[in-house]
RNA sequence: GGCCCCAUCGUCUAACGGUUAGGACGAAGCCUUCUCAAGGCUUAAAUCGGAGUUCGAUUCUCCGUGGGGUCACCA
């Protein structure tokens, strides 16, 4: 590549599937040195596989390429290129760097004549963007096909063809491809119109068992497309993958994506493969979901509260939502904590449980029920208006100290929510408001004294 | 098995010949209004092994060992 020539990348995935975290990883990876080196990137689907590429699969990639925010220069189709890849075989077979081979038929549907690459047998040697150095003896490739027929061109020729009429510059890809690189450059080479292009390998993703993530053998979470549905954010997708295989060299790592195409350096790129560690994730959406603004958070809260539970009380969710919040990693943690039983209380009176009201260390049943009757008639005095959860802490402290702490906010705490485990009692009171609040204590206290 | 790539806490990683080997996630403990969450503080936790080179190796070289990738008429 001459200095002032602009860089073209690109990221080209088959549609045989879902975009793969791994692939994500990839485009994300070309997306940052493009934009960094004002270079133009290309989503090139590699459908050259007519019988196991389908199109609802590039549609989802496209998709999820959309909700991760990577917006592409260009969206092409290999498979709209056929004919240059004709035109591209007939001239290697013309200048005798291909030729047409008889085959055995193995299996069903091969063909009986292929066309093949004549293999000069020599060593190529390249250096690679991340690797550094690297050398292969192509002789032990031999032969290689490069087309089922004229008009079936496979992988290795379309993916070069294609590179060097769209221009491409620079090939960062997996390092599934590594050992493919040998084979492509001499297919570069015979085509002969361009100096190959620069490559850089990116090490894999690996499963906790270090091999390559698959969707066979790791299920759902392979796909860009779950992490979506489960709710998590796009960006912190984004970040989470950008810093699996690289770092800024500093101790920051939240990164937004701008600040990642500033950041971002290839030569640090790490050379050995990352296993994919979800609780880092988890963690890293919960530092964006932090960074939401609070109206945000509200809406997606009420949408999956009238989705999952029908529960539509603006106000109440306006005042749960910072509660709520604190308690989830990713949205779908919304879900479960209805499905726990952690949020309905805010809405409807729970079911208590007597033996629960009572603190379990060093209370009694009758304690409980004189502490309660205690706080309920203090709550009894406040003004409407002003019960917050700081005002019925201020309100009730003092005789928490005097009773035992536990004592009191415990049997209140459990009157309010029915369950062992909630907010503290001042934020339920403020939330529940007075009314609510004093009749959920006389039901506990009635419960208590049965 | 051939070829290729790789090797620092459990995990992601920093250190580009000289550091008490640093940070983050996770874990444990403590504190912070009873429980939970959030937050704060603290602790445990690593240079795969062996030879070199060097005054000095996590870092450079070689050999092992281990892991991974790839060996299609898929991409």
């Amino acid at each position: 590549m001459k200095n002032n020539e602009q860089m073209v990348l690109r990221f080209a995935p088959s549609p045989t599937g879902f975009l793969h975290i791994g692939g994500a990883r990839t485009a994300l990876f070309n997306y940052l040195y493009a934009r960094q080196n004002k270079g133009k990137i290309i989503l090139r689907i590699e459908d050259t596989d007519l019988e196991r590429s389908k199109k609802e699969y590039t549609e989802g990639i496209v998709k999820a390429f959309e909700w991760l925010g990577l917006k592409f220069d260009d969206t092409l189709l290999q498979s709209d290129y056929f004919s240059v890849h004709r035109k591209y075989i007939e001239k290697l077979i013309e200048n005798g760097h291909a030729y047409v081979s008889k085959e055995e038929v193995k299996e069903e549907g091969q063909r009986a004549e292929v066309i093949r690459f004549k293999n000069p047998n020599k060593k190529i040697a390249f250096n690679d963007l991340i690797k550094g150095d690297v050398v292969f003896d192509t002789t032990d490739l031999g032969d290689f096909i490069i087309a089922k027929s004229l008009d079936e061109p496979i992988f290795h020729l379309s993916n070069v063809v294609d590179d060097i009429t769209m221009g491409i510059t620079h090939v960062i890809r997996a390092e599934e491809h590594l050992s493919n690189t040998p084979r492509q450059i001499l297919i570069w080479e015979a085509i002969g119109e361009k100096p190959r292009p620069v490559y850089g390998h990116m090490p894999l993703i690996l499963s906790e068992t270090r091999e390559k993530l698959s969707k066979r053998k790791h299920g759902e979470m392979v796909s860009v497309e779950y992490y979506e549905k489960m709710g998590y954010l796009p960006e912190a997708m984004l970040n989470f993958i950008a810093f699996l295989g690289w770092n800024p060299g500093t101790e920051e790592e939240v990164f937004s994506l701008d600040e990642l195409i500033e950041k971002f350096d290839i030569s640090k790129v790490q050379k050995a493969g990352a296993i994919f560690n979800p609780q880092k994730l988890l963690w890293y959406n919960k530092e964006y979901l932090k960074k939401l603004p609070i109206e945000k958070v509200q809406e997606e809260i009420t949408n999956r509260l009238i989705k999952n539970s029908g529960y539509q009380n603006d106000e109440i969710i306006k005042k749960i939502t910072p509660i709520i919040l604190e308690r989830i990693n990713v949205w779908s943690d919304v879900d479960q904590m209805l499905k726990d039983g952690d949020i309905q209380y805010f809405f409807e009176k729970p079911i208590l449980d007597k033996e629960m009201i009572v603190w379990k260390k060093g209370g009694t049943t009758q304690e409980a029920a004189e502490n309660l009757k205690l706080v309920s008639e203090i709550f009894e005095k406040m003004d409407e208006s002003n019960f917050s959860s700081e005002s019925t802490k201020e309100a009730i402290w003092k005789i928490a100290e005097e009773k035992g702490k536990g004592n009191v906010l415990w049997p209140l705490r459990v009157s309010l929510s029915g369950k062992e485990k909630s907010p503290d009692p001042f934020t339920l009171c403020g939330t529940l408001g007075k009314a609510e609040t004093l009749s959920r204590i006389s039901i506990a206290i009635e419960l208590l004294l049965k």
